[in-house]
DNA sequence: AGTGCAGTTGACTTT
DNA sequence: TAAAGTCAACTGCAC
């Protein structure tokens, strides 16, 4: 019998640079690079095939990189906690090494069963961190100064060589139909893989990035200005910890370029940067509280909504086909791209949520599956803020035809990915139902009259703020999940006005 | 050139 | 990340 070995279980880290498991374990002995394709995972009602494919791709290309360091990647099909079982028997397992995952209730679940099984099995699974969220964690005071000491720490080189384990073991990659996965074709789906996630990386930072600050909400101009890297750090291809420095590199690159593009381009930077740490705050709440993912934070709003949502309209929202032409241009862009801009994915949710009054659980689960980047904790968190449910925001409910004029005012973006309505004159672009041709376009009249529904859900929703006990759940949760910037909860004290106009083009989220 | 006024703008509040 | 409403200051313009 050979040595026993010491697994690296790659789960969303699929890289070998910064990946503190890897070069951990490769010190201590044999090494089994290892995947595992779950398909219990992804028979889930949050996965999708264009998911999988992204991870496939990234699986790829992983694959070549370990093969040659020396052991290729070991790819096994099935349920951990059996794989792990069959492994121990077979070979041996010294120690288990994975980075520390805030996923689903699923994956949660399953994490549970293999520490179960690995704590009876007396093997040591070393879970480092990868993000900056933090178990268990007691108080969410300190955390963002965690975040910017632990993304400042130096990144992971990667080991010279693994030692050939000198078996062959399994390698195959299912494809989204052995996997059992819907067909769900993707045609302008970003590609998955270590080269794609550099050189979006160096694209974003080197020319991409310079106007973000103005060119992230609509959009027309996103697609290009932002930064694209979330299915990146979704699939770990990039961890955040480079991504931080090299924006952190690229500012101090920026500092001795005195012209006034470049302050600009450093405000973009700094801007992007507090999103950074914006997609750790919102992982970390998920941390703490995994139920948000199925449970209104705040449970004053239980039963509020419909328990099973109207199947038509949720159908309409989820075809693109509500009679809003930007909402439905803007689902419609998701749907090819797996992608759509954080303004616009508020607009959608608010949408369903507000004017459409569906749980937003059924519409929450559509997202999730058209987005490449799907990220358990920022969805469920965005989510929810989108729907009213957390007791501690204001309700922000977005006029699709005021949002079109907007962020869309040529309607070009509209005429994309609306075609039904390119005849229409620019006018009437967002509301063609006022235009004297519309009986004879084919496109839907709105589902509903935007006006009386937004009232209705407001109504509804402001009824149980002024309700008994709703205040004092409200407080414990701001005590729970508020971010602490200066001025909110840490000091009590509220910002001046200065500073929140400084703020207003960042990310000053309220939860 | 001063006055009155409708319309606009922006800051701030409310929902 | 909202939008609508309020209010006061401001602007352009007719007289």
């Amino acid at each position: 019998m050979t040595q026993a070995l010491n697994i690296v279980w790659f789960k969303r880290d699929l890289r070998i640079a910064d990946h503190r498991p890897l070069a951990t374990a490769a010190r201590l002995g044999p090494v089994l690079p290892l995947y595992i394709v779950e398909p219990d995972f992804w028979a889930q009602a949050d996965a999708s095939a264009r998911q999988w494919a992204f991870a496939a791709e990234s699986l790829e290309e992983l694959g070549r990189e370990l093969a040659v360091l020396g052991q290729p990647l070991c790819v096994m099909t099935g349920d951990a906690v059996g794989i792990f079982r069959e492994i121990h028997q077979r070979h041996g397992i010294a120690s288990l090494w994975s980075h520390e995952e805030t996923g689903n209730g699923w994956t949660y679940a399953r994490d549970l069963a293999v520490a179960a099984w690995a704590r009876e099995q007396g093997i040591t699974w070393h879970e480092p961190r990868q993000f900056g969220v933090i178990r268990r964690l007691a108080s969410r005071n300190g955390w963002a100064n965690a975040w910017d000491s632990d993304m400042a720490e130096p990144v992971t080189v990667p080991p010279i060589a693994l030692k050939p384990l000198g078996v062959d073991w399994p390698q195959t990659i299912p494809t989204a139909a052995e996997l059992g996965l819907q067909p769900d074709p993707c045609p302008d789906r970003q590609r998955g893989g270590r080269t794609a996630a550099l050189a979006t990386l160096a694209g974003f930072l080197g020319e991409r990035g310079r106007d973000y600050r103005f060119r992230m909400s609509s959009p027309v101009t996103a697609f290009e200005a932002c930064s694209r890297l979330s299915p990146h750090l979704t699939w770990g291809t990039l961890s955040m910890r480079e991504v931080a420095q090299a924006s952190v590199t690229r500012l101090r690159a920026l500092k001795p370029l005195g012209d006034p593009s470049a302050k600009s381009w450093r405000a973009s930077l700094i801007s992007f940067m507090g999103r950074l740490h914006w997609h750790c705050h919102f992982m970390q709440k998920l941390e703490d509280e995994p139920r948000l993912e199925f449970d209104n934070l705040h449970r004053g709003y239980d039963g509020v909504r419909p328990d099973v949502a109207d199947q038509i309209k949720l159908d309409a929202w989820c075809a693109g086909q509500t009679g809003f032409p930007f909402v439905d241009a803007c689902m419609r862009a998701l749907d090819r791209h797996g992608w759509i801009n954080f303004r616009m994915r508020a607009m959608l949710m608010s949408f369903a949520s507000y004017d459409l009054w569906l749980p937003w659980r059924a519409s929450g689960l559509h997202l999730a599956r058209q987005f490449v980047d799907y990220e358990p904790g920022i969805h469920w968190s965005q989510v929810q803020m989108q729907s009213g449910t957390t007791g501690i925001n204001t309700m922000r409910v977005y006029n699709p035809v005021k949002q079109g004029m907007d962020q869309d005012p040529t309607g070009a973006f509209v005429r994309r990915f609306v075609p039904e309505l390119e005849g229409v004159p620019d006018a009437f672009i967002h509301e063609p139902w006022k235009w004297s041709g519309a009986a004879s376009l084919r496109y839907p009249p709105p589902i509903v009259d935007h006006a009386t529904a937004a009232k209705a859900a407001k109504d509804a929703l402001y009824a149980l703020r002024k309700g008994a006990g709703h205040k004092e759940a409200a407080r414990k949760i701001v005590t729970k999940h508020g971010s602490r910037k200066a001025g909110t909860a840490a000091t009590g004290r509220k910002p001046k006005a200065k500073a929140r106009v400084v703020q207003a083009d960042q990310l000053t989220l309220d939860l």
